[in-house]
DNA sequence: TGCGATATGTAATAACATAACAAATCGCGC
DNA sequence: GCGCGATTTGTTATGTTATTACATATCGCA
């Protein structure tokens, strides 16, 4: 279900796909969060919205997963929505979460990218996703 | 307690390291598994050696993964023995993981890991550990 | 209208991981 | 050898994450 929203242009045909309802209320609770969320904090927060089983969780996960609109973050296993600059990337995206603050920042590099595949290539191994992830201290905890 | 064993030389000094009995039951499981096991798959090997609880294979993971002597797959929530050549290294360690015959490959790029700390000087991240997995099909299920 | 594909709801259960506490063992100075 | 602190172990219970199975509803479309 389409829904209304406040954020910048950049986001909109991408909230304005045709999301479920359960799509759109996980997608939305991980826009709104500033750390990742594991599916059962999601359903907590949703459970005021009809939410009642893991369940509904996990399959609007694995939509919004799908279409790259959120990411599973494996050292987590917990979720956050995808960065915008990235939305329609089809690439590598690489992850340095915060142990101190919790927050996760979302980068690409084109280069690691190339390595990655290069590799890949001398071995005959056939891609289908990549997960990287650099946990520590991000700059503003370091600071404090 | 220190153990005898029946190694090859090249691994000796590893395996001779002061590991405790729960410890060198549980690599010893790895290293001769050739493809990741769960925690829980290690217990079920085990109980026939004495373990009875998930905890204690568990606390010996932990251990072995502090030094280096295994590793957690966090994508799949299974561990595997380090491989020889990097038992020593420090730095970053890559995984590719075939999703159909399940065997990894275990493999460092010093270039990556170049790219990844100038990210995080550049933004003033410290590194403490970095998780790097690819999924996809290995050569050889390829060929097949 | 009817039909296949997709999404939902619900309950039960499986799989992964840790907390809390008591007991045993190890390393080591004496 | 004795004692003592640190580490490891054993055990029970519980917490957290994820899936299976099955019934129902809705959507897209001929």
């Amino acid at each position: 279900m389409a829904h209304s929203h406040d954020d910048h242009a950049g986001h909109d045909h991408v909230w304005a796909a045709d999301l479920t309802r359960n799509q759109a209320l996980v997608l939305g609770a991980l826009a709104h969060a500033d750390t990742p969320l594991s599916a059962y904090q999601l359903l907590d927060q949703l459970r005021a919205e009809g939410l009642r089983a893991p369940l509904q969780v996990y399959r609007a996960l694995e939509k919004l997963v799908e279409r790259g609109l959120a990411h599973r973050l494996e050292s987590l296993n917990a979720f956050v929505a995808c960065a915008d600059e990235h939305c329609h990337r089809t690439g590598l995206i690489a992850f340095a979460i915060c142990s101190t603050c919790g927050k996760v920042d979302e980068f690409a590099d084109t280069i690691i990218e190339d390595r990655l595949g290069a590799w890949s290539e001398g071995q005959g191994f056939t891609v289908e996703r990549t997960t990287m992830e650099i946990r520590g201290t991000c700059g503003s905890c370091a600071a404090s």
